[in-house]
DNA sequence: TAAAATTACACAAACGTTTGCACAACAATC
DNA sequence: GATTGTTGTGCAAACGTTTGTGTAATTTTA
């Protein structure tokens, strides 16, 4: 008896009579008598009824369900962003099919083939690190599903896309040493191909320049971001003509790579140097010797951002020229959370 | 032309065929003549037709779906555990669908409805630390789709679960200790309600006695695991009359709490006194004071373990009586991870 | 050469639900 | 007392796909 679940046929043989008196008793529908109305809800309620939700997502050809891909769920900023995706997407009342492309592309590619399959009303990507063709993803714009793109944007035109500005971010943490009275400010930036490289060397400069100073190249490392190059930049600072006073790090990680390195040479963390990171992992806050600011990007927050747009997107009125080509572009501001010291 | 997906139907029409053979040709059904298919397969192509999964998981009653609800997926022992069981899923080519319950028991519930309706094939949780009625978890096993509970078990009789045996963990690290040569081992536990505390508990215990050593119940403290509790429980260590030369914390918040308070009073981390914890944050291995040993989790692997058991049970032939009343008691191991000494 | 077997396809039902339309019964209006 | 309006219900189609069964046309077998 508790075998297969209860449908609204049986409900109607049961009470004989048809199966569209049900279903509009149970959708509370103005042309249904009282009587009938509370008959058909105690049965329901009797056989635990529950409408079989794939059957109505089928008839009317909408999943209610949103795909989301990220390319490592195990990674502090991705799943506090699908956790702000979750949080939205419950509260509107839609389903998260999740998957994660480990920065594969091949296997990206498959995922979006299958969120197709699965008919999702709307994805969210975050594209893998791998992916350099971008036919699959033109592809899929032309099936009228919409995609929001998030944290990491290709190069294709006409999308709507939530991520960081990273510029703003780092302009603040460099405003917020010059005014501290530090002069000679190094960074350890990324690799030159990527974009929130170059993000935070605009912002670097532009803080420099707000106040007459202008941008020394040989004081902006671009680093592997292991910690054999992290510490290969931290020697070429400590033997710099202008050593710096203070350095900026790419990441939490590179920020304690330096921090262990300098330490171990005896160097006071934040007195002979002062360090600012990019708040990546939680535990930051709870460590002995850590960077007296970060820049904080807020994963949770851009994920929600993200899937309030799919959602808005999703149900946008059709045949609104207007909003058809228009384009959310949204950045979230980083912003410089500057540490209690100790 | 890019709105509506294409469908079987228009294919058939098309070719002017009907659309069972259209169906077959597409499945390679062995009664289908090759010239045909190859004409379904060219059309197919050319309209970039893709199956209605939603349509197929209906009429074949199956979703190809599991459910998965975690309380925090921000946490990073849960991010850890999903990650492992998308992976599972991805290779056996299930769907997975996330949902969070923030540790709120009726969200919680409304997600196992939610997760019902939608005819997930089985359902993976954790459940919520407010959860402490279990009707509906009966209920939803009545509804014949397998469950698995995950990491935090619900005291309920014959259920499937996979979670860690912190006890045994633990008697390996306080074995670890005793065999450096420590006899006055203190540890800082959880709460004395959490069955977590009761496993760390017992596996001190049999390491001490395994060494004919007797159980001294002051040096185990019951912390409330917040940086003010720690420090309470520290300072009731360093004042005691027999002063342990080694302590065990519940997790790495109370190791970090504990380890920061104790250079605050010049105690030498790892000589005056050895610190071993549990490993729960990804960070720790990176700082510079970190306990000299962690007991580990495992949090991907157990994830990709009790997916595996789900999809087993998803699709065991039914019928196998034998099968029917075994239940999956599976305990994961946790392992004593000792760090490089600094 | 007639019967049997094989090949290649079409027809129709089924899955669970919603919804436009038809229609009966009854009450209200003129 | 015929007409219109209202209320409550049933019928049937539709969504896209799979699959059991029926059946021509063709080939093989005796």
């Amino acid at each position: 008896m508790s075998d297969k679940p209860t449908t609204i046929k049986e409900i109607a043989k049961l009470l004989d009579i048809s199966v569209s008196t049900v279903s509009r008793a149970l959708n509370d529908h103005s042309s249904i008598g009282l009587i009938t109305k509370m008959r058909v809800k105690k049965m329901a309620k009797e056989l635990n009824y529950e409408p079989n939700q794939r059957a109505i997502q089928f008839l009317q050809g909408k999943s209610h369900t949103i795909g989301v891909i990220l390319p490592e769920l195990a990674e502090s900023f991705f799943s506090a962003a699908i956790s702000g995706i979750e949080d939205i997407a419950y509260k509107r009342n839609y389903t998260v099919l999740l998957a994660q492309s480990h920065d594969d592309a091949d296997r990206e590619k498959l995922l979006i083939e299958k969120m197709k399959m699965q008919r999702v009303d709307g994805l969210l990507i975050s594209v893998s690190k791998t992916t350099n063709t971008y036919e699959h993803l033109e592809a899929f714009k032309k099936s009228n599903i919409p995609i929001v793109f998030f944290d990491r944007i290709p190069p294709v035109k006409n999308i709507h896309f939530v991520a960081s500005n990273l510029e703003s971010g780092t302009y603040e943490a460099v405003n917020f040493l010059l005014k501290k009275g530090h002069r000679t400010i190094g960074m350890i930036n990324g690799p030159t191909n990527l974009v929130a490289s170059t993000e935070r060397k605009n912002g670097y400069i532009k803080a420099m320049t707000s106040h007459r100073l202008k941008f020394d190249p040989s004081l902006m490392l671009n680093c592997d971001l292991t910690e054999a190059g992290t510490i290969e930049s931290m020697d070429n600072f400590l033997n710099h003509k202008r050593k710096p006073t203070a350095i900026v790090t790419f990441n939490d990680y590179v920020a304690l790579f330096a921090i262990r390195y300098a330490r171990s040479l005896n160097i006071q963390i934040n007195k002979d140097i002062d360090f600012v990171s990019y708040a990546n992992l939680p535990l930051i806050n709870y460590m002995d010797y850590t960077p007296i600011a970060s820049v904080e990007q807020f994963p949770y927050k851009q994920g929600k951002k993200a899937a309030d747009i799919l959602l808005d997107l999703i149900n946008k009125p059709k045949g609104d020229s207007e909003a058809e080509t228009a384009y959310y572009n949204v950045v979230v501001e980083s912003e410089l959370i500057i540490g209690k010291e100790k």
